[in-house]
DNA sequence: CTTGAGATTCCAGTAACTGGAAGCCTTATA
DNA sequence: TATAAGGCTTCCAGTTACTGGAATCTCAAG
């Protein structure tokens, strides 16, 4: 298989593919006139790349999920250690989001929006107090 | 004023400070011995980026939000619009983790986790049905 | 006079790609 | 057979918003 069909299969653009060989993450071999010639578990590890970044893993996890996913001796724990730390790092994350809406919709509530200069949302940048 | 009792006082790093100056945000004039001088427009103008960066926005939105600031005849309307429109980028990041959350969460409750290699989660990414 | 704190500049690295240029390789068509 | 289109290659640069570190300079205190 050619990098464009690998891309179209496993969604990933071919860019990104190239990519994750600089960084080591998938290893094709080539055929003679230099192109990239991908396997079906390259394809494989490849879509799983995919849905672990869909997770929003970040590149070394997936480094490390691929590599427990190759492991037949690894233990599930340490993949549900590698999963749970993300888990609550998304939920600090959205955490963090939510106290900047809760924050920024009551000033684009309290600001009337029309031609007037009169804004409470840079008075509050400004640190006016109230 | 030298750049460490504005960072004391704006709560911005030096580091970041010389950075908004590399990138326009702020122009400190210069002292005879090289060294930044600023006056209180500019430490206010700081405190202001900090404020609107903990809300999530942008240089280029605190760029923009910062001439509006200072533009006597700006309109409410074009402040309330930057704002709606952060804030409606913050709902979709917040609406994509939680979707995230919920698969994420889904599956590490799914994995036992313990020393057995079998693994739902790595199922899943790896694609197998059910 | 020396020492230490605080200031300066400049270079590089972070995360994960993405865009673009210049140039092969292959295939189809005129 | 010439050529044009499309896919592939590599390499360089840019993105976001800083942050760390090195080498050097200035200033105030003892």
């Amino acid at each position: 298989m050619n990098i464009g069909e690998v891309a179209e299969r496993s969604g990933i653009p071919p860019k990104t593919i190239r990519y994750y060989e600089d960084i080591g993450l998938v290893r094709p071999q080539r055929s003679g006139n230099g192109y990239r010639a991908f396997r079906e578990t390259d394809l494989h590890k490849l879509a799983f790349l995919g849905r672990a970044r869909a997770l929003g893993f970040s590149i070394d996890d997936c480094r490390n999920l691929l590599s427990l996913y190759e492991d037949e001796n690894r233990e599930s724990a340490q993949v549900k250690a590698v999963a749970q730390e993300h888990l609550s790092a998304i939920d600090d994350k959205i955490a963090q989001l939510q106290s900047m809406r809760e924050t920024l919709s009551h000033l684009v509530r309290s600001c009337h929006g029309d031609d007037r200069p009169d804004c409470p949302i840079l008075s509050d940048l400004a640190g006016d107090k109230s």
